[in-house]
DNA sequence: TCGGGGTGTTGATTCAGATCAATTCCAAAA
DNA sequence: TTTTGGAATTGATCTGAATCAACACCCCGA
């Protein structure tokens, strides 16, 4: 069933959607899915780029560790987005380490494939600039929040980011699920889980949200958002 | 004297140099410099990209300012690099500022122009790809540094940051200047000026470098290195 | 049913860095 | 030379988040 990206759910979403012709078989052809389980090691800091991944289903997070053994979550990829391209394009070996958050099954484009498609196809490396920019952009912005905005707006943030991508109604109840464990959440936005427990636990009491396990109840999404806008909300 | 990109003391580290033939000759003949003092704008969070710049001389920073009116200072542009590009290629608006730091000149080619290079220049696109990239990971570098590493600490890095570019001589002495105010330099690790007073004034004490002004001394290039290595150094 | 290990919570305490409030320094303008 | 206004330094104090240390919870396997 999965023998083919033409019939991938996500495909419009990936980069491979601006192949055409022979591209789209000679891809679908080289390209491998593989199951992994949560926790597995998809590549560590250092290795050499084989090839781009494209997640199918589950979760992937970009990880990133210090000398010191110090470990900060930089963002996920979801079902649909590429990783790894980055490192495969510059010939550089990867900055980052991708781990498998959430089981799920990953396709894996090998490395001479993509050079050719590449080759052949500017729209291909121009769709990889595209995404590049984007994750850049999100970069900036988490700069930006660290050095500016508390934990506790930071985490707001991430909530109204969450509840985006599940549903945009607006100013009423929004019900979603946290896609990661809490020790993940506080490594996304830079804190000790000690710290994420009692931002959440404040969030609670306020009425803000209602958190049970992994569940979040909002029951206004728009009060919520606001207070996000840091600490000058009139 | 500054007629020709092919006269430019820095042709070899922008990314034009992977244009050939008639491409050259397209984008010297298209572009314009201009002089800038200390302080202009040159563009602003939201602007639409009107084409890539180039640093001739002088020194240019790339800053994002949130909601509240924090400023932060992303990163430095120095002669010879690009930037504006990410916003021109993927056709968004800009999502951070650029403002001269230090007087000098700047070039700018028209976005007609850089289109009909990229468009007929891969090389070109994958050039500006690698500038991304490299871009990133230092961004990436940044968001761990401040959520894992101490003022004093992130100091140092920018101070082993300058001097590298300065003199790689092993274990001696290194003179270097500050390419900008304390206050900038304040904004680019993150922390408040009166914090960045203080940890100057540390590092003077113990001896690690002696500043005066914009001048800084390090009688021990080796041991400053050290010690930008985290708390855990032996 | 009983551990047992990972994940999350809670409390007490400490500390790095922010904040508030004066000065001092310095370079350019008058 | 004096004036002046921004940049830098310094001190006193406050506070958000880290740290250290238990403890509760919950799912899984024996």
């Amino acid at each position: 069933m999965d023998k083919s990206c033409s019939n991938c759910a996500h495909r419009q979403a990936a980069e491979w959607s601006v192949l055409e012709g022979a591209n789209v078989a000679h891809m679908d052809d080289a390209r491998r899915s593989r199951g992994f389980l949560a926790g597995e090691a998809i590549y560590h800091e250092g290795d050499e780029a084989t090839g781009v991944y494209c997640v199918s289903s589950g979760l992937v997070g970009i990880r990133k560790v210090d000398a010191d053994g110090e470990s900060v979550l930089l963002r996920l990829v979801r079902p649909g987005q590429t990783f790894g391209y980055r490192s495969l394009l510059t010939g550089t070996p990867h900055g980052v380490s991708a781990e498998v958050l959430k089981e799920g099954r990953i396709c894996h484009v090998p490395a001479a494939t993509v050079h050719r498609l590449a080759a052949d196809s500017p729209a291909l490396v121009m769709a990889f600039f595209r995404h590049l920019a984007r994750d850049m952009a999100e970069a900036e912005n988490k700069v930006m929040e660290t050095v500016t905005a508390s934990c506790r707006v930071r985490f707001l943030r991430l909530l109204v980011a969450f509840g985006g991508e599940t549903d945009s109604d607006e100013g009423t109840r929004v019900r979603l699920e946290l896609p990661v464990s809490r020790q993940d959440i506080a490594s996304l936005i830079g804190v000790r889980s000690e710290t994420m427990s009692r931002v959440i636990r404040a969030i609670e009491n306020e009425g803000l949200a209602h958190f049970k396990g992994r569940h979040v109840d909002i029951p206004d999404a728009r009060r919520l958002a606001d207070e996000s806008f840091g600490s000058l909300a009139a």
